[in-house]
DNA sequence: TCTGGGGTCCTAGGACCC
DNA sequence: TCTGGGGTCCTAGGACCC
């Protein structure tokens, strides 16, 4: 059997373990640059905010209603989620986190009975300790667990946030209230297609014929079908270096200048750069791409991306800077309001495994310059040592008005309490 | 004025090989 | 008049997830 863990409304619930007197109240999380609202408290649902609604569109409403707002503090949701799955990770071996705020949890040889009296304490145990309510869903399959985690959360008062799908009829009961959207896998291209045809609940998908459904949708729906009838097709995936890396952003303003977009670019390599370190691959491979405001009707559109094939693999931060600057002259051109830019890195070799050419290889002093780079940063903090190309004058600022203390990373910063 | 960021997998079609 | 058959690899784009 598995447990799918679930934090509710994360972000949002995280910035209330430190802020114990917005609970009940409406709590909204915004994207980086402050642009959209990415997380937001059941009370901030009801109010009719939508995910990812632009937050300028819904400021009147924020303050007609009292919504308090932050900015995303990954510092402090990356150590919040690593306190849960800590804690999960107490219960069995056999683990996958899915996403900063899911983790697959497979139970062998427990009675349904055993293990819904488990996640029940489990369920208590990590809401108590970390402050973080979770909701828990059981079942046969990873894509049943799902189901029965939306049941979990749905019906909280009911089910005390955690529920079994089980026997047969709990299945297909469950199934046929199910809504085919709601299904995971079937987004919402899939899901017009399925309704034009009538297929409505995850019950009705079940019925339709494999060879069809291989035909006319693809593999993965003939998986997910079997999933669905309780046969296990997708396995627990165990932690597995990245194949791509990337880093965008969009820009807190317009940039014109070539200069102002190539920083950006640089930066964003140099962070590729690092993560490949800390994961030991490196890329043979990278894509740049600008764009310019694809909202404004106003502005005259342009973008661009290219892939840059490397004459090496390598993770070294210069030798990714230069590529990268040298694959956005190709693609940048002058006239243009640009508003957002990213670097993705790809096809990857581990870091002990890269071949020696012929005439020519990263620069073998690197490795110990980024070494270096890596303790000190590591050490002092981020970004106390980069390129010179990267922003020397701190031009680059991301909007960040609400932003909330990491309280739980850096001492300063520390929950203070009035006795 | 203002609209996020980071991933995975699959498929179709083209290029190329014998 | 008539123009094969089988395979691999790569890439772009689409769809999905959080």
């Amino acid at each position: 059997m598995y447990a799918l863990v679930d934090c509710n409304n994360f972000y949002a619930s995280c910035e209330r373990v430190f802020r114990p007197d917005l609970n009940g109240k409406p709590v909204v999380v915004l994207s980086n640059n402050d642009g959209c609202v990415v997380a937001r408290s059941n009370e901030a649902k009801e109010l009719g905010i939508p995910m990812a609604a632009p937050a300028f569109k819904y400021a009147e409403l924020f303050e007609q209603h009292k919504v308090h707002v932050f900015s995303a503090n990954f510092t402090l949701y990356g150590d919040m989620s690593q306190r849960v799955m800590n804690l999960l990770a107490e219960y069995t071996d056999d683990f996958e986190m899915y996403s900063i705020d899911e983790a697959f949890l497979n139970f062998e040889g427990y009675k349904q009975a055993d293990l819904q009296a488990l996640c029940e304490e489990m369920q208590q145990k990590v809401t108590k300790w970390t402050g973080i309510p979770i909701s828990i869903g059981i079942a046969r399959t990873k894509t049943l667990a799902k189901a029965a985690n939306y049941i979990a959360k749905k019906f909280a008062a009911r089910t005390k946030s955690v529920y079994t799908i089980d026997t047969e009829e709990q299945r297909i009961k469950a199934l046929k209230w199910l809504k085919v959207d709601g299904v995971w896998g079937i987004g919402r291209r899939l899901s017009k297609r399925l309704q034009a045809i009538n297929i409505q609940t995850a019950y009705d998908f079940t019925q339709l014929d494999d060879e069809w459904l291989q035909k006319k949708l693809s593999i993965v729906s003939v998986h997910l079908k079997q999933e669905l009838l309780g046969v296990e097709s997708f396995r627990l995936i165990r932690e597995t270096a990245k194949k791509s890396i990337a880093t965008t952003r969009t820009f807190e303003k317009n940039y014109t200048e070539f200069d102002q977009v190539k920083e950006r670019v640089i930066t964003f390599a140099a962070s590729c750069a690092e993560k490949l370190r800390r994961q030991k691959s490196c890329c043979n491979a990278m894509m740049i791409f600008i764009r310019t405001n694809f909202h404004r009707a106003d502005h005259e559109q342009y973008n661009n991306s290219i892939v840059v094939k490397l004459p090496f693999a390598t993770n070294s931060s210069i030798e990714l800077a230069q590529f990268a600057e040298a694959g956005l002259k190709k693609i940048f051109k002058e006239g243009y309001k640009y508003k957002k830019a990213g670097v993705v890195v790809v096809d990857f070799t581990p870091q002990d495994e890269v071949e020696q050419h012929l005439f020519e290889n990263s620069n073998p002093k690197h490795v110990a310059a980024m070494q270096a780079l890596d303790k000190i940063n590591a050490s002092l903090g981020k970004n106390n040592v980069k390129l010179a190309s990267q922003d020397p004058k701190k031009v680059w600022k991301m909007r960040q008005e609400k932003l909330s203390p990491r309280y739980t990373t850096n001492i300063d910063e520390i929950i203070t309490i009035q006795v």
